[in-house]
RNA sequence: GGGCCGCUAGCUCAGCUGGUAGAGCAGCAGACUCUUAAUCUGCGGGUCAAAGGUUCGAUCCCUUUGCGGCUCACCA
């Protein structure tokens, strides 16, 4: 995973050695090059930076989470630009327990029966992996590869049941009073004085229904099964059953790998949250907090109807996918400051998000002339929004309006459309039939009314026209034959000639033409959309009457 | 109760480390022998929520207040 960046390094290198450029880079003033200045200004020069992120699968991963992922990756990519080694480590927390079926998940009674139990334990009903938080886990780590985010996978589930963090526990249960300190300091009731500083599943039931009776000082927790009644005594260097709960394993797990960079949501940030005792239960395991910041939620504008909140159903990187570009989904994050809520528009805004990614795409290759300051802003911004290297020529950039109305001229399909296109160089083919994808998807899925429409076809019953009406129609076929030799604008100039031939006001013969061609009463420019069609689909469809 | 974040043109928001404010949409005007436009052009004096403070100078820093939102104090 980590060649990907060795690839952009050199790609950097080849394409932009203007000194320049360096100046520009001394400045920092993306948010992911000021984190990582503070990062390499907090901890000190090393030989590898670690920046971490993670969740537990307990349910789709959504792209509020995605939010954290990318904030991550985008400052480890800043980190490596300044010359850094950087680790990329993700947490699955999947040891955590199942405590809530979700809705719309299949056989909700079966899964009933695993509440309580680590959630890697828990069946998947849905038949695509071979757990439950497994399956969660894959779609994740099946689409963040399409926006060039490649971090090194850390299964809880399967560090705790191999005792990997067997010496990380005791040192809790070393330091339980002072942990319970720092616990209570923010609590309303304080912890029981027969607390421990971990938790174990049961052997016999596997749920975490369970009580801590005692630890002998060495590696033996004696707990009992609060259900069943039985009591066992374990070992934490062989027992599969032991882990810490979260406040006191982050901050273990901070020690252990060493993290030099972690956000968080608000929930942990707030004062007595997760990060603030955290960063104190740090020092019982010998570590430093890590440099952090709070990014905010992200809400999604445009999808009424077809996604009901109630539903439980949320919105994945996936779904974001469909309407965005990769790089334009990057976009999105790294345009934005982590701090600021923001929306996710599946709505007419689509279209000002295109354009303002062409827009910094422009600006990027000089095509768009703009004073420096803004230069260098929109520069960092392009490079970080790339998924690999940053490319060496613009995309092709068609409007995103103009394309969706290309494919609706197709029906859809994107090889005839691009076909009509002139200039596409082969570099720009891929990323092209990609946003050609996105519009489609936009188009016939998110798109008000008002943009969607489609050619009638030559066997279309056609419409009963009349007198004027049907004499322009019918007088309109030799002008379309014609098509080719005119230009738009003698075109056009036909097209009023044969409305005054036929006795229509210029209005009437408009609406008369879409009804035919769209079925609609309004639509694109005539006499652009007639050549943009082509005669080979207009005439059949004018032949009819 | 604590913490965090907002409050900028009718609407949505930029303004990233202080030099008397910008963009999109909407609106208005105009152009193309062309429609209720998939076009192009022009038009933006808004006490930057309020009051103090620091400064030569603050939307941007500090304090206080108001309004709105989120979050913690249970679990993760």
């Amino acid at each position: 995973m980590g060649t990907r960046y060795l690839h952009r390094e050199e790609g950097k290198r080849a394409h932009r050695p203007r000194s320049k450029d360096m100046s520009e880079q001394m400045q920092a003033t993306h948010w992911a090059d000021i984190y990582a200045d503070k990062i390499i200004r907090e901890k000190g020069p090393k030989a590898r930076y670690t920046c971490a992120s993670g969740i537990t699968p307990s349910g789709t991963v959504h792209i509020g989470n995605f939010r954290e992922i990318i904030s991550v990756e985008l400052v480890a990519r800043a980190l490596k630009d300044k010359g850094c080694d950087v680790r990329f480590i993700y947490s699955w927390d999947d040891y955590d327990v199942f405590r809530k079926v979700p809705k719309n998940m299949p056989n909700p009674t079966l899964l009933e029966t695993y509440l309580r139990k680590p959630i890697t334990l828990v069946p998947d009903t849905t038949g695509r992996a071979e757990n439950y938080a497994r399956a969660n886990e894959l779609d994740v780590e099946k689409i963040l590869p399409v926006v060039g985010i490649h971090p090194e996978y850390l299964y809880q589930a399967e560090r705790y049941r191999s005792s990997i963090y067997a010496e990380g526990m005791r040192t809790a249960l070393e330091h339980r009073a002072e942990i319970k300190a720092i616990l209570d300091e923010y609590r309303t009731t304080p912890l029981p004085d027969d607390w421990w500083p971990i938790s174990v599943f049961s052997s016999f039931t596997d749920k975490d229904t369970t009580t801590i009776l005692g630890w002998d000082g060495q590696w033996g927790v004696t707990y009992r099964d609060d259900e069943t009644g039985q009591t066992e005594t374990i070992d934490l260097r062989t027992t599969p059953y032991a882990k810490l709960p979260w406040r006191i394993d982050w901050p273990m797990r901070w020690a252990r790998e060493g993290v030099d960079f972690e956000p968080a949501g608000k929930d942990h940030h707030s004062e007595g949250g997760s990060f603030d005792t955290s960063k104190k239960v740090v020092e019982v395991f010998g570590g430093k907090p890590p440099v952090s910041f709070q990014y905010d939620f992200i809400s999604i504008k445009g999808r009424g109807g077809k996604i009901s909140s109630s539903s439980g159903e949320v919105i994945s990187l996936y779904d974001v996918l469909e309407v965005y570009t990769p790089e334009i989904t990057r976009y999105l994050f790294v345009g934005t400051r982590p701090n600021t809520e923001f929306a996710i528009s599946f709505d007419l805004d689509v279209l000002k998000i295109y354009e303002d990614y062409d827009n910094c795409e422009r600006i990027y290759f000089g095509l768009l002339p703009v004073n420096e300051k803004r230069r260098a802003k929109e520069k960092r911004i392009y490079e970080l929004s790339q998924v690999g290297e940053v490319p060496t020529e613009p995309s092709y950039q068609i409007p995103f309006r103009h394309l969706c109305n290309l494919l609706q001229v197709h029906g859809g399909d994107i090889d005839a459309a691009i076909a009509t296109l002139d200039g596409v160089t082969p570099g720009q083919m891929d990323r092209l039939k990609v946003r050609c994808q996105c519009a489609w998807t936009w188009i016939s899925t998110f798109a008000p009314e008002d943009f969607k429409w489609h050619l009638a076809t030559a066997s279309d019953k056609p419409l009963a026209l009349e007198g004027a009406s049907l004499a322009s129609v019918r007088a309109l076929v030799p002008e379309v034959e014609k098509l080719d030799e005119y230009d738009e604008k003698a075109f056009a100039e036909r097209l009023y000639a044969v409305a005054a031939e036929a006795g229509l006001e210029g209005p009437e013969f408009f609406k008369t033409v879409y009804l035919v061609l769209i079925g609609k009463e309004r639509g694109p420019k005539l006499a652009g959309f007639i050549k943009t069609c082509g005669k080979e689909k207009i005439l059949p469809i004018l032949r009819r009457y």
